[in-house]
DNA sequence: GTCTATAATACGATAGAC
DNA sequence: GTCTATCGTATTATAGAC
């Protein structure tokens, strides 16, 4: 029964309230204090669960990333039909991104400023790459795909995934609109397509 | 014989030196002490030409933005063969930001924070958007492509340069490969191509 | 683990002489 | 236009009681 409905432990409520706040305000325009006020604890707790404000940015960025890669690698397809199971994973990703705007928002934000250290942003970004990769890979072989430089490739699919929950965000009407949904699809394949 | 070598205005090097220190450390890391000192010029001189720190990040955004769009129109083609003008498009605008890598490293950190205001940010963002956007009918009129939404087809394309830029920017000696080069272009191409 | 209170400092912006 | 000096405030982080 305990772990069912598991209670907002004080440090998770200080993390949500951090994304909320960092989305809006910035890093550098929050403070720990209005963090910790928001969150319903003192600034002596917070500084209790996380050693400094940048050790606290640094747990939010990763739970983030792992949460979505979680998130995929559940919703993970593998039949023999590469094009279907590209496109199953191309709409599981923007869903999980309109399922979660305030997460998508953060890592477009952070994942390209100076806030978080580089080592940070590359480990986070290896598990997505390597999932793009490994699919290009398997589509090379099967010669259905092109044979661009790999990274080059992978660099332009994610920066097209970028794109793509940017737009759909901004208009959350066209992701339900079927056309828009296929044509995202039909772009991303159609660049890689051999 | 004075205009031809402009001097260095005071204006001038805080705006050189705002920037270098912006992508470095971010806003709100960089202090006006610490860009005033580095510029050579008192805090005093900082705050008669900007109101504030914003203003001077704005006007700082504004003429990057600026600076770009001046250097792609420059350099504009208008041919018949409209392939061989977006190329020409595509890598004239993959150049400028080789060539100017610490504006570039502004504009991929900042046009997506919440720093800049949103009016200024669509603002400087209109005048890519509608050379894109131009070039993308007049190759749906032709046939040459895809009729997907156009909103949609815009923001890919924006999308994949910054991608491609990141990529060249972190990889530079790729960009000297031909191969490389002309891959970033077809990915492009194929992705909208009817 | 959580709180209150506060230390220590860094910041944006201004005033006023030159 | 440019400088020096400084004001008032907000910030991160710590100390110590509970």
């Amino acid at each position: 029964m305990s772990k069912l409905m598991p209670k907002a432990t004080k440090k998770q409520s200080i993390l949500d309230t951090a994304l909320v706040l960092f989305v809006k305000q910035g890093f550098y325009g929050t403070s720990t204090a209005q963090i910790a006020k928001q969150a319903g604890v003192a600034t002596g707790t917070l500084f209790h669960h996380f050693q400094s404000k940048d050790e606290l940015m640094n747990q939010l960025f990763l739970s983030i990333k792992q949460d979505f890669a979680k998130s995929i690698f559940n919703n993970q397809q593998n039949s023999d039909d590469l094009k279907q199971d590209a496109k199953h994973l191309w709409y599981t990703s923007i869903q999980w991104a309109i399922d979660n705007p305030l997460k998508q928002a953060f890592f477009q934000q952070y994942s390209l400023s100076a806030v978080i250290p580089m080592e940070i942003k590359q480990h986070a970004m290896n598990s997505t790459l390597q999932l793009i990769g490994d699919l290009i890979r398997k589509g090379q072989e099967a010669k259905l795909l092109a044979k661009h430089p790999l990274t080059l490739m992978q660099e332009s699919c994610h920066g097209q995934y970028l794109a793509s929950t940017r737009y759909f965000l901004d208009n959350p009407e066209k992701w339900q609109d079927i056309n828009y949904r296929q044509s995202s699809f039909e772009i991303l394949w159609q660049s890689i397509a051999a």
